[in-house]
DNA sequence: GTCTATACGGAGATAGAC
DNA sequence: GTCTATCTCCGTATAGAC
């Protein structure tokens, strides 16, 4: 059994500072790559000392990504509130690339790692969340067209952030280029150009 | 002529298979999540039986990628014998879609895996053929536009071949809907910067 | 090409002191 | 919240027989 998380608690200094860490691994070596003797070097700490902070990997891996999933359920509540299809997907569209070029060693791990995609399947808040971005980017019934667009957006926002051909660009040129793609890709102009 | 790997064994048929069970497995659980006893039982065989062919797990991965890395190269080579940026781009984009949907989990794996990332940066003719592939995508001295483009299409190309939500689309449809995606990233109509 | 058997290290995880 | 010490299991890898 896997058991449910529902590990509410705030999150004191220790536990960022082991979130912070952990990410920057992740990043690096994928999750699988890296141990938790890594994740205490790179504290300066045991390996006990991490287990204070969660019982298992597992937990840790989740501990590390809620944050982020957050801020994404966030920027779908937002846009719900918003009136109109094309209003809602622009408004998930901002959230987004702001979000992830904010967060882009996070969203790199969160996308791309083996590990996290299992949580994305079995994890039940995951599910949840991705399916609702997917739902609020596509709309209802999409066709496959669509589905494909969506799809190839939310991972193609990682090639820039990882790619080292693009380590130059700064962030608010980054925001601006992606946003580019990203309307060309979800919000076609339904007659002329503007 | 497609290039030396280090290992210019020609691949007999048990090779093959045992390529073809890592690979499997290589995409659902990442490199790292793969033990050799995990391929060895795919395969009906002991670990020892893996080792007759690689003497290290990594010398399997690269034996591994070596066969997609080859085809990859063999269409950068066409590409090469046409005439004018805009054929080039054209026929890197159409070769490597037709490459990249017919070998869906290969490309998966080898775009996305941690492991494999860190060979694309080691590995002298990972490093080659992927600097080779975004110089003709991209152009020489291409501005941040542009290689943001081409990062982005890159690692846009496995949204759909990853994500369940496009699992009903087949082959074909996939091709020209990716394909559809990639002239309206690559080659803009009447490009203002080409 | 495949097997059995085994070496060796490092992984995740726990116990209990400070 | 952090430590030392320790457990167990499984990972990669090797030796040598069939």
């Amino acid at each position: 059994m896997t058991a449910t998380v529902g590990d509410a608690r705030p999150a004191g200094p220790g536990r960022t500072r082991l979130h912070e860490a952990a990410l920057r691994l992740f990043a690096d070596h994928g999750v699988n790559g890296t141990s938790l003797q890594m994740i205490a070097d790179e504290m300066g700490v045991t390996k006990a000392a991490v287990y204070h902070h969660y019982r298992t990997k597992e937990e840790l891996v989740v501990g590390v990504v809620t944050p982020f999933l957050d801020r994404v359920s966030e920027v779908l509540e937002h846009a719900r509130t918003r009136r109109g299809r094309r209003a809602q997907v622009e408004t998930v569209l901002e959230g987004l690339v702001d979000l992830v070029v904010d967060a882009r060693r996070m969203y790199v791990v969160t996308a791309v790692d083996p590990v996290i995609a299992h949580l994305h399947e079995h994890h039940p808040r995951m599910r949840e969340v991705g399916g609702e971005m997917r739902e609020l980017l596509a709309g209802p019934d999409a066709e496959p067209g669509r589905r494909v667009a969506v799809a190839f957006f939310l991972s193609g926002v990682i090639g820039p952030l990882a790619d080292p051909t693009c380590g130059d660009v700064d962030d608010d040129a980054l925001r601006a280029m992606v946003m580019d793609v990203g309307r060309q890709l979800l919000l076609p102009r339904r007659a002329s150009r503007g």
